[in-house]
DNA sequence: GTCTATACATAGATAGAC
DNA sequence: GTCTATCTATGTATAGAC
């Protein structure tokens, strides 16, 4: 950290990582404003670009910041577990968490799902990969126990990222439901994370113990 | 049917429509171009907007093109069997086929519900909503045979559309990381839409019966 | 480092001839 | 009904003053 490497760690920088994260997940690539982020950022469009550089560089930094803390706390949380089925509510309760309690992660994943990765750094698919092994590691130990049966590592990834991701959404798609008078009053509407976490464990973990041969 | 009301029903139009929901499920609402429609649909783009009218008019068509034929064949398929857990499996597997049989059904669902349904006609949320319906009529006989302990219906359905949705993608999102030199080849790439739906249905049904209290 | 002003490109939409 | 040519608006990006 020398005198010239960072001059001015003030709040510029993650002032405008912030207004990126939540223009890209408000309206999506092509759909962000870099003149909508400079204005939220609070700083020159002209700064902007000094800073840190064009869209995409704006759109990558923004990425890489919502999937730095996931990995770190799920390896943490699912260590802590001892039991095979323990493990597996751990690593869902815990995606769950970050998932629902974040504001731009689902939005951003699902637009990036929907474009088949087509802008995810390798830094993300690395991530994802390493936490998809570490389900592996679990079912395998969970097989090998005899508590679970013939589970398929990647379609159960998948049903448990795709439903928390879903259900991350579910407030706002059902408002612009009913607000379209499609839709009536839903009770789940304001389930909490915690919520939505163990039933989505518990329906897998169950699942998967009492499964038949198929 | 007069003279006037369908001058020509030859394949202008439906080609512009077939030619709008693949430029839509690649690049989204506002990825999409309308020049680019136009010129996949060999029309000019004047004819474009002569026939079917601005960018949004060519949007709702494309995107109630593709819920109209998954809502029929759920219920008659539905229907057909009797117990509940036989219901919920052709539930499962008649929305698998139809998400994962289309290339445009998952890319344009996985960023309607990224932005909220913000884009989402009344229509489709009366389909959607049905859908539901039919779910839930299910879960609650399941519920009342005591074959189901304690369903909930909303995220029981976001684990199925989720989880299929994200299947769906799956394959490009995997070539997409292996090209990025992140992941390597992946067995299960090319898991059919059956298998998947059987896997997701056991899995729920099985999950749904032995649930512990929580 | 920060600002104003602007260049440059592109996309949505339409006018008007045929 | 279909085409060419074009208008207009907007968005990304930068040049150059301070």
């Amino acid at each position: 950290m020398t005198t010239e490497t960072k001059k001015k760690p003030d709040d510029n920088y993650a002032r405008i990582i912030k207004a990126a994260s939540e223009e890209f997940a408000e309206k999506g690539y092509e759909g962000a404003r870099v003149d909508e982020i400079a204005r939220r950022a609070c700083v020159n469009k002209a700064t902007l670009y000094y800073h840190i550089g064009d869209k995409a560089a704006l759109y990558e930094s923004a990425l890489l910041k919502i999937f730095k803390n996931m990995e770190a706390e799920l390896s943490d949380n699912v260590d802590k577990a001892v039991a095979p089925d323990e493990k597996l509510k751990t690593l869902v309760t815990t995606i769950a968490k970050n998932i629902m309690s974040s504001q731009f992660s689902a939005p951003t994943m699902l637009r990036e799902i929907a474009s088949g990765g087509q802008n995810l750094p390798k830094d993300v698919f690395l991530a994802m990969s390493r936490i998809v092994a570490i389900l592996h590691s679990i079912l395998d130990k969970g097989e090998k126990d005899g508590v679970f049966v013939k589970p398929n590592i990647l379609v159960t990834h998948l049903m448990i990222v795709g439903a928390l991701n879903f259900c991350a959404m579910k407030k706002l798609v059902i408002q612009q439901g009913e607000s379209s008078g499609a839709l009536t009053g839903d009770p789940f509407i304001d389930e909490s994370w915690e919520s939505v976490g163990e039933y989505v464990a518990e329906t897998l973990i169950n699942g998967l113990k009492s499964r038949k041969q198929v």
